[in-house]
RNA sequence: UGGGGCGUGGCCAAGCGGUAAGGCGCGGGACUUUGGCUCCCGUAUUCGGAGGUUCGAAUCCUUCCGCCCCAACCA
């Protein structure tokens, strides 16, 4: 795990909540304090979409002084999963934040919400409805049709209170009741319409095993659980400010200790990326991909295990803003907040990845030499490394052309070109085989060129090299720009079928220089003008397998673009 | 057609009655032993539309338009 930095405590940009924070306090609300919480259901991992919410809820905490909860909201036994409950500390841990020993469950306070269920029972609150579920769909009304009692809505407490025990017990078949709130069938707001409050669910929890049979909805469980824990403000996605006179309602008739409050805001969209809990899974279960960690998967396992750094995810997430508009944010503004961060951070290194050899047939046989490669240009405090140097080399297929449009800076037959820390190469002539494909190219040197020295001369162009006998071996993914969806417009809200799980192209035979044998699983490189790698933390361990975090900008790209 | 929200440049996003911040992206230039980085410059006479109030409106009022969410015993 990463340290943690100062930069998990940065404020988040989210100016309308901290307006209305400052009201509360200024008012004396909620006693002078601040307390949030991040509650995901464990029933998937958690994507860069969760990675907005931890660092509201986190941020806001840290900015006004307070503190922040992690909490499961594991009211239903059904999807969830012990295995994402995990999962999920070690994302919110790699992002680079702390809840110390506050770890909550909802199923904790399972027994509480019961008694409350009891005391609204017995107030005439709430009533065991005994309708099946397409029934009570039907007397909910519709939305321009208000709905009509259900004939249980009268049923006497006790016989409410009575039934409710029996559900308790497990004496009743699932579906065969539920407890509902008792509030206005005729509401214009359906989810007041006496929504569900606890169903029967033979099913095992992971957490209480088979201790209940009947479990609490979100709406009842989720205020309770932010009062129980002192919660002061509750924030959570658009889609449930709806459900917010709902949530008063049950803090209003439940009384617990504390009155949180809660507050709505937009959850994150991004293009290409697809982002619901559902089609990821779907992904997964489907081997479309291979698993939550696939670094095409735009969780926080798979971002990690693609090279991202938490320090920019924070960085993108404070960047993003925070507010009540639907957004659909450009996964540019991702990928520059990473590369901002590696390009500081990443040792630089020399690869090949589609090699061609080059013989320097002006450079003594057999001879070798170490030359200084900077560690880190951005950095002065990272070094230098040697790089042996020697007369057969590869370079990049890419950096010769035989027939180079204009603007070409890089190798052509009879042009010049610096090799990155070594010398200045000129290119004499291409060998082709029968097929007329260019095996190899015959080159010579300037041996006054060696980088540093007062001769030096200037070339337009420098490239990146390996020594032949020296390089090593090393396989490289090159992932797609983002994640799952081929489309431009994609929006996060295209279906499965719209995914691109092709997005990966597997180069093998790749040529890296020495010093890379020895870096560590996780590691980020910098391979000039490829882009930025990281040593993937998962291959096996006597393989260098490097997965492309994200490309660096190319210019070339735009140049021969533009020509063409 | 009931209710709840939201509409500021290609994408985010400040602004909250005093004459449109910032970031990404994009375009141009400088620099460069990474066509990276860095650094400059440019990029909304206008804030969904139309009226109105005001010396003055993105900000207040009226009205229209558009988009999103809600009819799970999901969260």
């Amino acid at each position: 795990m990463e340290p943690l930095t100062g930069a998990a405590a940065a404020p988040v940009s989210s100016d309308f909540i901290r307006d209305i924070i400052t009201d509360d306090l200024r008012s004396g609300k909620q006693g002078g304090r601040v307390h949030t919480r991040f509650p995901p259901e464990p029933n998937g991992c958690l994507h860069i979409g969760h990675a907005k919410s931890i660092c509201l809820n986190f941020g806001v905490a840290a900015e006004f002084g307070g503190r922040c909860n992690l909490r499961y909201d594991d009211t239903n036994p059904a999807k969830e999963d012990i295995e994402y409950v995990q999962s999920i500390e070690e994302d919110v841990r790699w992002l680079g934040f702390d809840w110390a020993d506050r770890t909550f469950y909802a199923s904790d306070y399972f027994e509480t919400m019961y008694e409350y269920a009891q005391t609204l029972i017995r107030e005439g609150h709430a009533y065991v409805d005994s309708l099946t579920a397409d029934e009570i769909r039907g007397y909910r009304g519709t939305l321009t049709e208000p709905g009509r009692n259900s004939p249980h809505r009268d049923r006497p407490a006790d016989e409410s209170l009575d039934l409710f025990r029996r559900m308790r017990a497990g004496e009743c078949a699932d579906g065969t009741h539920v407890l509902r709130a008792r509030i206005d069938m005729a509401s214009p707001n359906m989810n007041m319409r006496d929504p569900t409050l606890y169903r029967i669910r033979h099913a095992a929890h992971h957490r209480t095993g088979d201790a209940w049979s009947i479990y609490p909805t979100y709406d009842y469980a989720h205020p309770i659980s932010d009062a129980l824990e002192g919660i002061t403000h509750s924030l959570c996605t658009l889609e449930f400010e709806d459900h917010r006179p709902l949530y008063d309602w049950v803090i209003e008739q439940t009384k617990p200790p504390s009155r949180p409050r809660q507050i709505e805001f937009a959850r994150l969209n991004l293009n290409y990326t697809v982002m619901s809990k559902r089609k990821l899974l779907a992904l997964v279960e489907q081997k479309l991909v291979n698993g939550w960690d696939d670094p095409r998967m735009p969780t926080i396992a798979g971002i990690r295990r693609r090279g991202f750094t938490p320090e920019a995810v924070r960085d993108f997430c404070s960047r993003i803003g925070v507010a009540k508009k639907e957004n659909v944010v450009d996964v540019a503004l991702l990928e520059h907040t990473v590369r901002e961060d590696l390009n500081r951070r990443a040792q630089r290194a020399l690869a090949v990845l589609r090699p061609i050899k080059v013989v320097i047939e002006n450079y003594p046989e057999g001879g070798e030499e170490l030359v200084s490669a900077v560690n880190n240009p951005e950095d002065a405090g990272a070094g230098t490394r040697p790089m042996p140097f020697s007369r057969e080399l590869f370079i990049e297929r890419d950096d010769f052309m035989e027939a180079p449009p204009k603007k070409f800076f890089r190798l052509s037959p009879g042009t010049e070109v610096r090799l990155r820390y070594a010398y200045i190469l000129k290119c004499e002539r291409a060998v082709k085989d029968a097929a007329g494909e260019i095996v190899e190219l015959r080159c010579t040197y300037d041996a006054e060129s060696l980088s540093g020295s007062t001769a030096a001369r200037r070339v337009k162009g420098t490239i990146h090299w390996v020594s032949a006998r020296h390089a090593v071996d090393a396989e490289v993914r090159l992932y797609d720009r983002l994640f799952t969806s081929a489309d431009p417009e994609a929006d996060g809200r295209d279906a499965l079928t719209d995914l691109n799980p092709q997005s990966l192209e597997q180069v093998t035979g790749c040529k890296v220089e020495p010093s890379l044998a020895e870096a560590a699983r996780g590691d980020r490189v910098q391979f000039e003008r490829l882009g930025y790698f990281c040593l993937d933390p998962d291959s096996s361990p006597d393989a260098l397998v490097f997965n492309r975090t994200v490309t660096l900008k190319d210019t070339w790209a735009k140049i021969s673009a533009r020509t063409s």
